[in-house]
RNA sequence: GCGCCCUUCGUCUAGCGGUCAGGACGCCGCCCUCUCACGGCGGUAACACGGGUUCGAUUCCCGUAGGGCGCACCA
């Protein structure tokens, strides 16, 4: 019997919680729901500089959002630096690390001078044999590590394969600072260890990392998690994700009125593949997970792909749902209007939502095309819409008033016969009557099916609506 | 510069020596139809290049080109 699977996901703290981080910890969390295992939550907090609460916060939120739940209180990396410390000394004890006095722009002198000859820019070693008595006085060394100098480090991956570092190229790095704080290095080696995390998964950025990380987990004897490093997102145009290319907040994506199981469904296939299937619940996709069908190479983020998605996932869920969604969604991005006639006329929105769906590929565009409920009169009208409603479409509509007061049942089915009659009787399409109709109830010229929007917004506003299009200054 | 990783339609991908190279998104056409969607049907489009290995390479190996990541007393 193994023993029992431990993720983590580790993020800093320095922003928000970006797509790629996000896709990390969602790998994270389907495979330790897959192993029935755990997955742990640790902010890299050490760079004291950068780090914010907001940001911690931040990111809690995105991955609530997107349904990641992780196992226990988040952990602070920044609040175990002692412990850090101690392993550092530990080493040190045993010889297996060394102070190194060594001065900041004796170390940017030694890079250059490596980079003018050609060499890889690396800490040279020196002080790793030297007496600390050769120091100057008052100078506060660094813990730095010795890393075998012959030989090689194997990084055995479960994505990549076995990847080989020659341990020349690997250098004596440091591990705690001249002030006592840990490195990043030193401190995921000695916090993954400490919580007991069976499996790495993380973006292949780290990958040349992990080689350095295996130095320091061999020094104490301890055992190498498994790990996976996955591939990472570029943008759409192939070129990295940064901070001013569309690396935006994963709260950005709620925003823009995306569904958090549409996200994880399409981050799911960003670099993992279930054969041929496309769209399936987050149950499968733990039920069908596995590190080694990831694939290594990067891919790039396409929105249109996310939207026929989100549609997907828009058309198969509660209205009861969207509704609050499309209420909160309102009122997060400051439109207030819209927010305003959400709330007054839940009920109308409510039975709407169903002729919405299929229409919408964002809870945005639900909201856009929920407007004529809840739109005042006289509406606006957009150009086209204008353009509809003529001398003779406003003839046609004066006439359909006067059978719309005559109807005795105000229903889909009463009204769609009505007005195909009145067609028929002016020898015209049904289409010819229906579009003038339809600007003028909508102010648009696209709209649920004209006779549904009539019953949800009901005999008095509809006629309202058409008169003040047919007689304008009555 | 050094090290490491990657490379199938425009995009996401299936493929794990022999396939008409499959699916999805997009795009185009048709159908449905009161508009727009939805839905249905059909179509367009790819193995980066050059060498090997092999009876046979998209698949294995080596180069080349292109892309990415890393090389801090950042994480």
């Amino acid at each position: 019997m193994s023993k029992s699977v431990v993720t983590r996901f580790a993020p800093s703290p320095t922003g928000f919680l970006h797509i790629g981080g996000a896709r990390t910890a969602l790998f994270n969390w389907v495979f330790a729901q897959k192993m029935g295992g755990k997955m742990l939550l640790r902010i890299e907090d050490t760079d004291r500089e950068r780090s914010t609460d907001a940001a911690v916060t931040a990111i809690l939120d995105g991955m609530t959002w997107l349904g990641l739940t992780w196992d226990g209180e988040p952990i602070s990396q920044f609040a175990r630096a002692d412990r850090h410390a101690e392993i550092a000394h530990e080493l040190l004890a045993q010889g297996k690390a060394y102070k190194c006095y060594s001065t900041p722009e004796e170390l940017t002198e030694m890079r250059e001078r490596a980079r003018a000859e050609g060499r890889p820019p690396r800490y040279d070693g020196r002080w790793r044999d030297r007496d600390p008595s050769e120091a100057l006085a008052g100078l506060k060394p660094v813990i730095r590590i010795k890393a075998p100098q012959s030989g090689e480090i194997v990084v055995k991956d479960h994505v990549q394969g076995d990847v080989v570092f020659r341990a020349e190229n690997l250098d004596d790095f440091i591990i705690l600072r001249s002030d006592g704080t840990p490195t990043y290095m030193h401190a995921v080696v000695v916090d993954d260890h400490d919580m007991g995390v069976t499996h790495i998964i993380r973006g292949d950025d780290h990958l040349t990392n992990a080689a350095r990380q295996i130095v320091i987990y061999q020094a104490m004897g301890w055992d190498v998690p498994e790990m996976a490093h996955i591939p990472l997102i570029h943008g759409s145009d192939g070129a990295k994700l940064s901070k001013r290319h569309g690396a935006i907040g994963i709260e950005a994506y709620r925003q823009m009125g995306y569904l958090p199981e549409a996200l994880r469904n399409y981050l799911a296939r960003l670099g993992w593949a279930h054969g041929d299937d496309e769209i399936f619940s987050t149950d499968q996709m733990v039920d069908w997970f596995s590190l080694e069908a990831l694939n290594k190479g990067a891919s790039r983020f396409d929105f249109v792909k996310l939207d026929n998605l989100n549609g997907h996932y828009i058309r198969s869920a509660d209205p009861a749902r969207l509704y609050d969604v499309m209420v909160e969604t309102a009122s997060e991005t400051g439109r207030n209007s819209d927010y305003a006639g959400l709330v007054a006329n839940k009920q109308t929105i409510l039975s709407a939502i169903p002729e919405l769906q299929p229409r919408a590929k964002t809870v945005l565009e639900l909201i856009d095309l929920a407007q004529f409920i809840y739109a005042a009169r006289p509406l606006p009208m957009d150009e086209k819409a204008a353009l509809l409603l003529d001398a003779d479409a406003a003839a046609h509509l004066s006439k359909l008033v006067d059978i719309f007061e005559a109807l005795n049942d105000w229903t889909v089915e009463a009204l769609d016969g009505a007005v195909r009659s009145y067609a028929e009787s002016v020898e015209l399409k049904l289409g010819k009557i229906a579009q003038p109709l339809r600007a003028a109830l909508t102010g648009r010229t696209i709209s649920p099916g004209i006779f549904e929007v009539m019953t949800l917004i009901g005999r008095e506003e509809s006629l309202g609506r058409i008169r003040d299009v047919v007689a304008p200054n009555r």
